[in-house]
DNA sequence: CTGAAAGCGCTAACAC
DNA sequence: GTGTTAGCGCTTTCAG
């Protein structure tokens, strides 16, 4: 692990010129400038970012806060990794390194500002399946810390945020299912209390009010026990219904593979028995039996637009908070059928 | 962001005794010590882990280097991400963060050790699915970076490795199929020249060699154009094949399922024409139809085990080059049936 | 028990 | 163009 000292002496030079010829300033000769690169070539001399971040400030790295669900960070999870994608592209593309941590610390309790308290990293990237912490948020606006929130619109003057168009979305899957026949809704998600999910509330909830408008009504199945295959225990309070939907909208694909899976295996057939709506359009959708009628999201966008937004948060080249909103595009697929008459 | 400097000003001492604090050094009184944690408190204080770093040499960070297929870093994979999961476990378990990083850079070379160089990080976790490359294998070696690969056994003094009997669970699968009447088999993977796999190597190997200890042979499908649904060309190739095999061994579960869909789509069944095996039991082969038969790893544990193995190799604590190998244990899918008879 | 001085590797400000 | 000095926040001697 050589240092500037050492290039410097190999080189001929005092250790500044060193600093300067590796920051690319131009007041070195350009004789002086090759033989200090010929130096950092045959030491395999790299900067020592840690000396640099106490002199300007900037560590050059940026934490993307993973959610837990089920208390198990979703390292597994579709939505949560092709952000997490998007981000790694974009900081590679810039010069950025990545931290991965989770929202809560050992205890369980909120702690991912350490990182940025230590100084290991320079901003956060936040997914929001947790309701952001009051105190965290206080924080974050008396200190400035950078912050970017995706999906999860935080009201705060500090923290930007980039989302997606859930409710046009929403309100579009009725659409299709309504246009099909179909009069019985059901949506299925997690207990917003236990796992809140942004995601899933607007959803929920543009899915309400757009068939409030036509004098419908949906029922709501939410599990109780939360776990990777909460679409199980859902279908079976589905099938034991009376007067049983024939639409299904779920919060997510990955729900929906399971319910629709647990469904047949009793017998209740979809799209002949009923008929379902995702989110996410994950890959596995194009592949399952049904194939799954979604909603896709450009994501890796996302990742790298927040990341974007992050870097130029830090580094103070932005203006102020921003909020960046996506539409969704409509999947179709299998799944989603004619209203069976009975 | 308060210094050392300012919580010594607040308690009436000097930083000094700050440092000694948030160390835990014995030296102090009692009636000091309770004074300084009051400010360190009432000012929110952190130590800056750069400034530590600085001194003594360890930024208690360990990189995860996410392998690349297909070009993308493998941030959806199920494997690499249940590895990830593993290794976070443990790194918040002991207070080490995580830095994932990619094994390639913008050009495409191999970089990854960069982090390392740069002193971001204090040592490497690295999964192989990319051949380990020589100069980096003897940049290691050299300069005793601390490094465990997961999945490729390197062959260097001080790379230890964390990886699964492959072997006896591709001939346990053999011996499965074989005992079910197959006869005819293929094997379903990528290509070892342009996506490396260890695991898929090592499988497809175990299979060649089971067979003909009984004078059985095996087809070898591999896909050209490499992608994430690599399955789908497989499956085409096997339905033009004359004398198609009935028994399918796949690298893994996820090739396997894009197999099966593709396969089905086109009139050939599983299990009814052919029955398929695959690896790494990801949670879609308990939902997909049929269900999969599959090998499980223990990969939240062996993501622990590496990342224990390498703070030990960080801190001096272990015993040098360290090897574990993980039993894979046969989980049962419907996709394992009756060879048809023709 | 507590403090003063030196230094980790680097950069910014000011000489020469 | 190039070098000198000071200092980023902290820890490690060594004194008191």
């Amino acid at each position: 692990m050589s240092t500037q000292k050492e290039v410097a002496e190999k080189a001929g030079v005092s250790f500044i010129t060193v600093s300067r010829v590796i920051n690319g300033l131009d007041n070195v000769k350009a004789s002086t400038r090759e033989r200090v690169e010929a130096a950092i070539k045959e030491l395999n001399y790299h900067p020592n970012r840690q000396a640099q971040a106490l002199n300007n400030g900037l560590t050059r790295t940026i934490a993307f806060v993973t959610p837990r669900m089920y208390d198990l960070p979703l390292f597994n999870n579709f939505f949560v990794m092709s952000l997490l994608s998007g981000v790694e592209m974009k900081g590679r593309e810039t010069g950025w390194d990545l931290l991965v941590t989770t929202d809560f610390d050992l205890a369980g309790q909120f702690d991912f500002l350490r990182v940025w308290h230590q100084r290991k990293v320079d901003g956060l990237l936040f997914v929001g399946f947790q309701r952001f912490p009051e105190e965290q948020k206080r924080i974050i606006e008396e200190r400035g810390i950078p912050c970017v929130s995706i999906s999860d619109r935080v009201e705060s003057p500090a923290i930007s945020w980039v989302d997606t168009d859930n409710r046009s979305a929403a309100r579009e899957a009725v659409e299709r299912l309504l246009e099909r026949g179909h009069r019985r809704f059901a949506f299925i998600g997690t207990d917003p209390e236990r796992d809140y999910n942004p995601n899933f509330i607007s959803r929920e909830r543009a899915v309400t009010e757009a068939l409030a408008e036509r004098g419908l009504s949906r029922r709501l199945l939410i599990s109780e026990s939360s776990t990777p295959t909460t679409g199980v225990p859902m279908a079976q309070a589905f099938l034991a219904m009376e007067d049983r939907p024939t639409a299904v909208i779920s919060g997510n694909d990955s729900i929906a593979f399971h319910f629709i899976a647990e469904s047949a295996r009793r017998g209740i057939i979809c799209p002949r028995d009923y008929s379902i709506v995702g989110f996410d359009a994950e890959p596995a959708g194009r592949i399952s039996v049904p194939t799954l009628a979604t909603f896709e999201q450009p994501l890796l966008e996302m990742g790298q637009v927040a990341a974007s937004i992050l870097v130029e948060q830090i580094t103070g080249t932005g203006q102020g908070k921003r909020t960046v909103e996506y539409p969704l595009r409509f999947v179709d697929g299998a799944s989603l059928g004619q209203a069976p008459d009975r």
